[in-house]
DNA sequence: CGGGATCCCTGCGGATACTG
DNA sequence: CAGTATCCGCAGGGATCCCG
C-alpha cells in the first residue's frame, strides 16, 4: 500500500508537503500487479502497532490511554493512527462520552474479533517456534566464510 | 526489529555511512518492552515481499529468476535481501548447482512449510473479508464532517 | 544467471508543543 | 483526557552498475 504511483507529493527541499500528519485516505487503487490481497493484510495487521491494538483489545474495550498504558512503546501519534485505520477498516470501533474529561472507548468489532483469530494463530505460531528461528540465525550466522579461493 | 537502539550509524550529512546494501545481523536483542514476539513474526513475514516469496515456494522449489519473475513487483536487492532473511531465520533452503551458468534454487524447509499455513490463513481471511473492508472504508470515508458547531 | 555494492528518495514513525 | 499539528531522523527499498 501507498505506493509512489500518484500520489504526486509537492517535494519542497528535503520534506514532503504532504507531510501526512493524519492521513484521511491513504490506500491507492491498487497499482501492483501480483496478488496484492495479502500485502493489503500484511499492510493492515503489520502496521508495526496494530497487532498490539487488536491483542489489547481481546474481549474488554478499552480507553485511548488504557491502550498507551498497556502498548507502551507507542507514541500518542501512532497510536491515533494505528485507531484510526482499524476504525476506518471496520476492525474496530470508535464510541465517544460527550463527558467533561473526554472519555473514548474503542473494542473490536465482530469482523475485528475474526481478525483477532489470525493474530492468534500467528503469535501461536511464533511462540511454538522462535526458538527455532533463534537456532536456524545461530547456525546461519557461523557462516564458514566463503574463503577467497587463494590458488 | 531493528528499533534505533544501539545501531550507532555513522550519520553523514543527509544519508547514513551504513547504507546497508545487504544487511548480515539486523535483528537487535529485543529492546522492545511489550511482548515482541508478534513482532517478530510480524517484521519476518510483513517484511513486505516474504509472503510473496513463502507462499510462490508452496511446495516446489525455484530459481532466482523463477521468483523474480513471478512475483515480478520486486527487485533484485529486495528479492535478494528478503531470500537471506528468510534463509538466516531456517524458513527457506538455498541450493547453489555449481554449473557454468549458476543455478541456485530455494525451497521452503519444513519449518518454513509450518509458517506457510499461517500465511495461508492470513491470505484466506483476507479473501473472505476484503469486501466488508471496503465497504467499510467506504462507509467511514463518507464522514458526516464535524460540523465546526458554529453558534 | 545470481547476485554484490552504491546512490538516493520516500514515507514511517518518534518527539514535541498546542487545543477543546 | 484525547487528540492535532509540525518537524525531522532514519531505515526500507527502488534503480543502476558491475562481477564471477
Amino acid at each position: 500500500m501507498s505506493l509512489p504511483t500518484d500520489t504526486a507529493d509537492v517535494y519542497v527541499g528535503n520534506s514532503t508537503f504532504s507531510d501526512l500528519s493524519l492521513p484521511d485516505i491513504p490506500d491507492q487503487p491498487v497499482p501492483m500487479t501480483t496478488n496484492c490481497k495479502a500485502r493489503e493484510v500484511v499492510g493492515r495487521i503489520g502496521s508495526k502497532w496494530a497487532i498490539y491494538v487488536i491483542s489489547s483489545l481481546d474481549e474488554h474495550t478499552m480507553r485511548f490511554g488504557d491502550l498507551k498504558k498497556t502498548i507502551d512503546g507507542i507514541s500518542q501519534r501512532m497510536l491515533t493512527v494505528t485507531l484510526r485505520s482499524l476504525e476506518r477498516d471496520g476492525l474496530i470501533r470508535r464510541t465517544v462520552y460527550p463527558v467533561v474529561p473526554p472519555r473514548v472507548e474503542y473494542a473490536l468489532t465482530p469482523l475485528g474479533r475474526t481478525l483477532l483469530e489470525v493474530v492468534s494463530t500467528m503469535v501461536h505460531w511464533t511462540d511454538e517456534h522462535m526458538a527455532e528461528i533463534g537456532a536456524a540465525q545461530s547456525a546461519y550466522d557461523s557462516r564458514p566464510e566463503p574463503e577467497p579461493i587463494e590458488q
